[in-house]
DNA sequence: TACATGGACGTGAACGTTCACGTATCGGCC
DNA sequence: GGCCGATACGTGAACGTTCACGTCCATGTA
């Protein structure tokens, strides 16, 4: 309102405007704006002031191209909503701006758009590209070209860093724990899509062969909504259900509530454990019992492998770029 | 590994080593990779064989130079741990991926940065800012100068558009329900860093002076277990406190916990009121009664004015980029 | 034969900066 | 008077694309 110079119609001000307006050169311009040597007091401010009156802003392309910018990664997440994935994108985020990286966010799961979306949309203003990508990694790699990509949770992939979990190793930790507490008819409650972590029921199921134990699979939508209809529905069919393993902690957050209202002890009838640890858990109640995993670390630990895939200390795709991360047993009120 | 013509260390492949190459010029490269005409379809393979193989990558900067390159936002936001800013940041980045915008993630929590440190390191990278700034929106602005910055949960700001909520009408719906309930010696869990929102405290001192009852204010860290441990004091310190209202849900659960601990029962001995509404409280037990926001209207909104603002359709200062929005009583089981 | 048509390609210019120089002016010193 | 060193500025080139032309050649057509 007060000075409408330059306003969002008529092109923008480069620094030819603001040389022009000041009767100087480009370079005294440049020298002025970035706190360069070589230019009077006086020559400074008139400029710095000149430039915001014309409401100049260097151009970001320009800056880029001749000098070789920040790097900018690029994050693809299937879904802010779950508690998950925030968890996960602030360590990523943390760790990337102590390096002076940028990071530029993409939720694909809001659509129902797919990980290669996600990978199109981003490929073209990134350097690198850090996702849960499940299979789409591979082509996410490919339209990266020689860029790396680290995916989370999908090891067969051919991306050039990967993190992932051991899942058998959880699935012990749960089940054991389970069956120690006198469970004999667990459920495991996966996710139907099944996205990422296809591994997590495969797992569980063989663990539970191993163990010889009866493990009833059953599928619902990966939220807590979900959850609790699923196992609302388990326990009015009146299964035998005196132990359950959910896919991750939101779904185990449903589930406590389905147990609740059909008036199911926990874990005094049916103990619970969920996974991934997210915060949340500590706030239910009963508190949730679950295969924990240092989210901070794993936002790291991406954020670590493409450093060093970046400045060429990893090679891509080698072994040193392919990361396994263990989840822990915190128990608490639930199991 | 299979070809490391050019890898990390060496410069980077540009079109002219593509187009040197094939044998062919820099324009034929172009209209290669972008799908163009006037190529024959033999070339067009040829040479998109000859990228990937030479590791070529366009440069976003050469290409947004010439261009002028999709819109990216940056989104500057406090604390991605609080489970309120990525419900927020979520439907941000949705809205954002509707309009082909970019958007850039900067968490400025994590550390013990401010919104400033967000803004500057934003500030290079985008063409627009949306975040919860605080009293920094104003020096935000500034550093962005010509570009809009939309600030949340700051009225008094001068970015060019603001949301803000009206926490007189959150406060009165809160506290006429507190009262209608029996209360009469309410507490106010507020957050001591008052970051944002430092009219949320006021609002609901004014309103209760307006209605005769007693609001004790007491300051926690913005987090459950910061309110937990506040809460349980003043539980022990043998106060009469016979309902809560909480500066966001996220206290509200901690403050839960804390009367659950202390035998206190909700809504029997104390209703609990929490704020903002974010997903977590259907999760809690009880459920938590809150004033809650349409999370992804807010987003939304967001999103819209600085489409407004930057397509020029809104002023920027001006009384229509000023959006007041408005809390909704939830009722669950807490209250 | 002369001339238009169109497909497949090449070339100068432009985008807005910064870098590495070059130049003018002034004061001081021998 | 001549030279030196600062200080304060200006200028060509480069960064890697795309755009708007131009050129060349084969094919058809009158």
């Amino acid at each position: 309102m007060t000075s409408r110079s330059q306003g969002p119609t008529g092109k923008r001000a480069t620094i030819l405007d603001v040389a022009a307006a000041a009767g100087v050169s480009r370079q005294t311009v440049t020298r002025a704006m970035n706190d360069m040597a070589g230019i009077s007091q006086d020559t400074r401010e008139r400029v710095r002031r000149l430039a915001t009156e014309l409401g100049y802003t260097p151009s970001r392309f320009a800056k880029g191209l001749v000098q070789g910018a920040r790097i900018s990664v690029g994050l693809a997440i299937p879904d802010l909503t779950n508690p998950y994935f925030p968890a996960f994108a602030s360590s990523v985020v943390e760790a990337a701006t102590n390096r002076g990286w940028n990071v530029v966010v993409d939720d694909y799961g809001h659509g129902t758009g797919s990980a290669l979306d996600a990978a199109e949309r981003l490929a073209p203003h990134v350097d690198a590209l850090i996702g849960y990508l499940g299979r789409e990694s591979e082509m996410a790699q490919e339209m990266m070209g020689r860029r790396p990509v680290v995916s989370l949770d999908h090891p067969a992939g051919r991306s050039a860093g990967t993190i992932s979990f051991d899942y058998h190793h959880a699935a012990r930790l749960a089940l054991n724990h389970l069956v120690s507490l006198g469970c004999r008819n667990i459920a495991y409650l996966d996710s139907d899509q099944g996205r990422p972590s296809a591994g997590r029921g495969a797992a569980a199921a063989a663990v539970a062969e191993g163990l010889g134990v009866q493990l009833r699979r059953c599928e619902a939508s990966t939220s807590a909504a979900g959850a609790k209809a699923v196992v609302a529905t388990l326990l009015a069919a009146q299964e035998e259900i005196d132990g359950l393993l959910a896919f991750n902690d939101l779904m185990a957050a449903g589930a406590l509530k389905a147990l609740q209202e059909a008036g199911r002890a926990v874990p005094g009838d049916c103990p619970v454990i969920g996974m991934d640890g997210i915060p949340l858990g500590e706030l239910l109640t009963p508190e949730l019992t679950t295969l924990s995993l240092d989210l901070r670390a794993v936002g790291r630990a991406a954020v670590d492998l493409l450093d060093g895939l970046l400045s060429g200390s990893l090679e891509a795709g080698s072994e040193e770029a392919r990361l396994v991360l263990l989840h822990t047993l915190v128990r608490r009120q639930s199991a």
